[in-house]
DNA sequence: GTACATTTCAAACAGATGTTTAAATTCGTT
DNA sequence: AACGAATTTAAACATCTGTTTGAAATGTAC
């Protein structure tokens, strides 16, 4: 076997833990390198570019987590009448947790890379999200309207941006919190007990009664 | 007038406005000195170092803010029946407001900071939250449970954090979101309406029957 | 107006960053 | 075994970072 590949997987591996612990500003290419074993510059040889690295982390994981969602969003959007919110949402929970296929702790690593991408890097990241997946976005809002059919398009919107704020951070400090969680109330909490916890939480929050 | 307040100030400004754009770490001092007109070494003449300009930034608008906050608690927490959730977090948005008189936009300024705090440095800005302000955030936490009694404490922590998340992601993308819903919903939307919005939001997820 | 302390300034510092280079090595194919 | 392509390597590159230096300028008090 080549050992290109094992070149390109072994950078791919340790860059994705670096990211997801520190952000992708604060880990430098020699932090990546070192912890991989490989040089320096075969980052840029395999990669070309740090940015075309972090997209390349990302996609690893977006590859398998959208089309499998996009399916689900299919499959509800199919049904006669209009679903519960808690179903939409939990159409998410499988699919994320399939991606612990893709690598040991998967599910939590790319919940934090997710969280990074939307705290770190400012705009580029966001673009490439929706340019790429943006249809499969769509229909997810078109889900969540139909299921809240009493609020207005624009307090969806600002509500699902609130949504998406709760997730991400929450992800991006997953390891504080569960340790703080672990030593203040004798909790062990793993990654699918907390998407559990958001669920009833992000329900109640988006189908709230408008202030009016 | 001696014109060292004057350059001290104009540090604080400058620095203050780039760092809620594009946070701490991505904002260089040069940037900095160079929007205020000041020279780079100043900085470090006024106030010693990048990290401790970041915590005199912050501290501005805090030492305002957090006695006004604990008085408020203070009072809430000396009624006799327990507080209604909404009328818990509505105690933030009167202060908030008034943060305005500190700087103008002083409010959506302080709110862009404080995401850029706990999603930008790790670990440093919470502690000094936490050290600093701790007493006033137990307070709070109080009062919450004290009007939700039917929820363990160990919910109202995770939910808590997400209410956090939601916040601190919020305000971190602010400007982007208000272009969108300018954009998409012909909406104008200035930070108090933002505020308006989130309340029910974040009332209607923390006080949600639990999951099991 | 002279003496002193405070503040400004241009320049340099030491270290880290992403990227490029060109030679050395390894690999697959004939 | 030998050739050519793909990969790895050490070194240097240019640029940026926060910080320090010592002299110049400014302000303040007698």
């Amino acid at each position: 076997m080549s050992n290109k590949q094992s070149t390109q997987l072994k950078i791919l591996e340790a860059a994705e833990q670096l990211f997801a612990e520190t952000g992708f500003s604060a880990t430098s290419l020699r932090q990546i390198t070192s912890l991989a074993e490989v040089n320096l510059a075969s980052v840029n040889y395999h990669f070309g570019s740090k940015k075309e690295l972090i997209q390349a982390v990302l996609q690893r994981y977006l590859a398998v987590l959208m089309p499998r969602l996009d399916q689900e969003f299919n499959r509800l959007l199919s049904a006669q009448q209009p679903n519960q919110l808690t179903t939409v949402l939990s159409v998410f929970v499988e699919p994320l947790l399939e991606l612990g296929q893709v690598q040991p702790q998967g599910t939590s690593t790319f919940l934090q890379l997710l969280g990074r991408g939307y705290t770190d890097v400012q705009g580029h990241l966001r673009w490439f999200f929706n340019h790429h997946y943006g249809r499969t976005l769509d229909k997810f809002v078109l889900l969540v309207q139909q299921s809240c059919p009493a609020l207005p398009a624009s307090e969806i919107f600002w509500r699902l941006h609130f949504s998406l704020g709760t997730i991400v951070f929450t992800m991006a400090s997953n390891v504080a919190l569960k340790d703080i969680a672990a030593a203040d109330f004798n909790e062990t909490v793993e990654i699918d007990g907390v998407i559990q916890r958001l669920i009833p939480y992000l329900a109640a929050g988006i189908a709230a009664p408008s202030a009016a």
